[in-house]
DNA sequence: TCTGGGGTCCTAGGACCC
DNA sequence: TCTGGGGTCCTAGGACCC
């Protein structure tokens, strides 16, 4: 078996990039939601020494805003670009493992044809490349970790035109290996590299040839079958079908640290609200929700408290009016008066598809109606391109503190809870 | 002063049962 | 009442990813 992996280059700058002809060849960052730190830059970026993740205050600090263009992430557009994008990869090969937004593992067809494998995927990226706009590195290699390090490798050697890497040869790969540093391997992240640094493992070529249950026992075994899949052999065989998502989540840091039980509360509000609607669009229904509250990690002048409380949802569901409930619920048995509050979060899981749950006998809710009214309210909203029609208790908090901005879009609202608008 | 948001998987340990 | 091994299930928390 030989896997693929596509690797979108400077994803999010890339998507700037094709509407935006002019920033070619400049040095661009884009930055995270609120605009707390740097999740992408072009190479001219790099090249400045400007870190992932950098925090946005460090870089308005040392460079010239002529020099750097700061651009806040427009996620909505990297949705659409990178549906296209594997929509392309899609159509050429099959068992599509659409990783993350910029990234999709898939089977070469080949499995003894490097040449033929190697044609077949720049043909790819040349196509990508012409429908798209967004450049793409492909790797190939017998496991996913492997076929990583080959489309990094692809990525970085300006020599290679092609933007594809084949890594299937036995002592290529061993050399490749031991100038990998281990940091740089899928799956070793800064925990694990300062361990084996002290254990003297430093390169991808010393871990590979450590004994594999050692580092099952020293470690877990996820970390094993990372040694395994150096070594070549396919230890994480995921067929697309059980790919479905487990969870979903919507938190946010609030721009100021929060005292008051209504301001937490209409921010998880939100949150439950986000959830649901995300549930509907994707004809899911989750059984249990999860909310969680956090102070500020960086104020040591305020007491820390962070808790998090879990609920079962009595029938699943993805109805709105449901799950604020729940959110509310579980938000009530964690909220302790006397601290600050920079972050909190919804979480539902336990999910399955709307089709074919069964409907708890004992469900204090008419599910039937609910799925029905929401349909209608989301019907609306999405006519009205935003979100018109809300809970009740949503318009009452906000109406309190309407310059509050979790969600972008809001305008005037309809007062409409339980029932369904006369007319 | 200032560091995102959304995910997955694994393990240890407690509760409970036979 | 005490004692023991072995098993399952659940949850919190850690580590990793982009």
């Amino acid at each position: 078996m030989l896997y693929g992996l596509a690797d979108c280059n400077n994803f999010f700058v890339s998507c700037e990039r094709v509407f935006n002809p002019s920033l070619e060849g400049r040095a661009v960052v884009v930055l995270s939601n609120n605009d707390g730190c740097v999740i992408s830059r072009s190479n001219e970026a790099k090249a400045l020494g400007i870190p992932m993740g950098c925090p946005t205050f460090q870089i308005k600090d040392y460079t010239d805003p002529r020099q750097v263009v700061i651009i806040s992430a427009n996620h909505v557009l990297y949705r659409d670009m990178s549906h296209r994008v594997m929509s392309v990869i899609g159509e050429t090969f099959d068992a599509i493992e659409i990783y993350s937004v910029d990234e999709a593992f898939f089977r070469l067809p080949y499995p003894d044809d490097d040449v033929r494998n190697r044609e077949l995927a720049a043909a790819v990226v040349r196509k990508i490349f012409k429908y798209t706009g967004i450049p793409v590195s492909i790797g190939v290699a017998r496991s996913r970790t492997l076929a990583k390090i080959a489309s990094h490798m692809a990525k970085k050697d300006p020599t290679n035109k092609s933007r594809v890497q084949v890594l299937t040869d036995a002592s290529q790969i061993a050399d490749v290996l031991s100038r990998t540093d281990l940091s740089d391997v899928w799956g070793i992240g800064r925990r694990l590299t300062v361990s084996l640094a002290s254990r003297g493992i430093r390169t991808a070529a010393q871990f590979a040839a450590l004994p594999p249950s050692m580092v099952r026992s020293l470690f877990s075994v996820t970390v094993e079958r990372t040694l395994m899949e150096l070594r070549g052999e396919d230890c994480q065989p995921v067929s697309p079908v059980t790919m479905a998502r487990k969870s979903i989540m919507n938190s946010r840091t609030f721009p100021k640290v929060f005292y008051r039980r209504e301001d937490v509360a209409d921010a998880v509000l939100t949150f439950a609200e986000m959830c649901a609607k995300h549930l509907r669009d994707e004809h899911s229904v989750a059984s249990t929700l999860t909310v969680y509250v956090r102070g500020d990690y960086h104020r040591e002048d305020l007491p820390f408290y962070s808790n998090s409380c879990k609920v079962r949802i009595p029938s699943p569901s993805s109805s709105t009016m449901v799950l604020v409930h729940c959110a509310m619920q579980a938000l009530n048995s964690i909220f302790r008066r006397g601290y600050a509050y920079r972050k909190a979060g919804v979480m539902v899981t336990d999910l399955q598809p709307e089709s074919g749950f069964q409907p708890s006998l004992f469900s204090q809710v008419d599910e039937q109606k609910h799925s029905k009214l929401m349909k209608a309210v989301d019907k609306i909203n999405n006519m009205a391109g935003a979100k018109v029609v809300k809970l009740a208790p949503q318009v009452s908090a906000e109406a309190a503190r309407p310059q509050r901005n979790y969600t972008a879009g809001r305008d005037e609202a309809i007062r409409f809870y339980s029932a369904p608008p006369k007319g």
